[in-house]
DNA sequence: CGCCTTTGACCAGCGC
DNA sequence: GCGCTGGTCAAAGGCG
């Protein structure tokens, strides 16, 4: 994991002030001007004074920073270990579903995505399981098995700009594009990517704005990476101007849809159900606290703009004096 | 030259 | 059987 270096970039950010105080300890226009000696002995002092205390000051400050982001990691660390566990537990019940629809078919799979993940088992599925049970056993034989291999599902919500149409999420995979399609029910084009890293990869991913936010592009993950994450740490760069809000499908994905929409700050009516559907639940806000934080100390972009701000009032400071 | 994207064609599932 | 729809294929072209 990456947190090391995450620690490590916010612990440094008191030395580049420091240097620059060793760096320049005088201003050049002071040097040999001997009629402000005397006099700038006092003021040097007092900038002296001034700036142990800012120093002191900022320290402080930074310790505090650092403290935020170590807890943000351990709450990161903790919300990944939950996860795991989650996906643990449901796994055995997916595949207890997927024994019971058995039969159900590709397209019921996808209606089932697009209505935001929901499991819920309609008569129908239940009904189309039980027809084709009585299918011939060839039939059914070659469906169970196209259904033990049936993909993991995931999906993620990334916030883009409006104007941005490349429909590329950055999650540190590589993937190639293998065809785009208008689907009936969203006039925005749906991408389709394969993974590229390696041949054998069976990931596919499903790229399509949401109906209801234009900013928000939805990609939806199916199967497994076969293959270590070529870049962990990819920061969104070139066409791709979104930040990715959402969790990439890890080795350790697993179990049925799992719905990570961290483009919005209240929780959704599926979040609050998952908790007893009380909007209150500490249990709730621990898991959105968490959320945020996971987001924050994996967004590079936070911990560049959280060094550019302390750099930028180290300036200022500097300026002043 | 190899990789990628684009895009029209094709295939399969599903409802009527 | 037919039409609609989503998913995939593959040829063509672009790009580094």
């Amino acid at each position: 994991m990456e947190f090391t270096s995450l620690l490590n970039t916010s612990l440094d950010l008191n030395a580049k002030p420091l240097r620059m105080i060793e760096d320049h300890p005088i201003p050049k226009q002071e040097v040999g001007s001997n009629l402000f000696e005397l006099g700038r002995d006092l003021t040097v002092n007092d900038e002296r004074d001034a700036l142990i205390e800012e120093l002191n000051r900022v320290t402080a400050e930074n310790k505090k920073l650092t403290e935020l982001l170590t807890v943000m990691c351990e709450n990161c660390t903790e919300l990944r270990n939950q996860l795991m566990e989650y996906t643990a537990k449901t796994s055995p019940v997916d595949n207890n579903n997927n024994n019971n629809t058995a039969a159900s078919k590709k397209r019921k799979a996808e209606s089932s995505i697009n209505n935001g993940g929901n499991n819920n088992m309609d008569d129908k599925n239940i009904n189309t399981g039980a027809s084709e049970s009585s299918s011939s056993d060839e039939d059914s034989s070659k469906k169970r098995r196209e259904e033990h291999v049936k993909p993991k599902i995931l999906r993620t919500c990334v916030r883009t700009e409006v104007s941005d149409t490349s429909l590329i999420v950055k999650d540190g995979y590589q993937w190639r594009k293998y065809g785009q399609k208008v689907t009936r029910d969203n006039p925005s084009p749906r991408a389709y990517f394969k993974c590229s890293f390696a041949p054998t990869c069976p990931v596919k991913k499903k790229v399509q704005r949401s109906i209801e936010d234009q900013s928000i592009v939805v990609a939806t993950y199916e199967g497994e990476h076969n293959h270590p994450q070529p870049s962990k740490v990819e920061t969104n760069s070139g066409s791709n101007k979104g930040v990715a809000l959402g969790t990439a499908p890890s080795s350790n994905s697993s179990g049925p849809t799992i719905t990570l929409d961290l483009t919005k700050s209240k929780p959704s009516h599926e979040d609050t159900k998952r908790f007893g559907g009380k909007i209150d639940a500490p249990e709730l806000q621990h898991y959105f606290v968490e959320q945020m934080a996971s987001t924050l100390t994996k967004d590079p972009n936070f911990k560049a703009a959280l060094a550019a701000a302390i750099t930028g009032n180290f300036l200022r400071q500097n300026e002043k004096m």
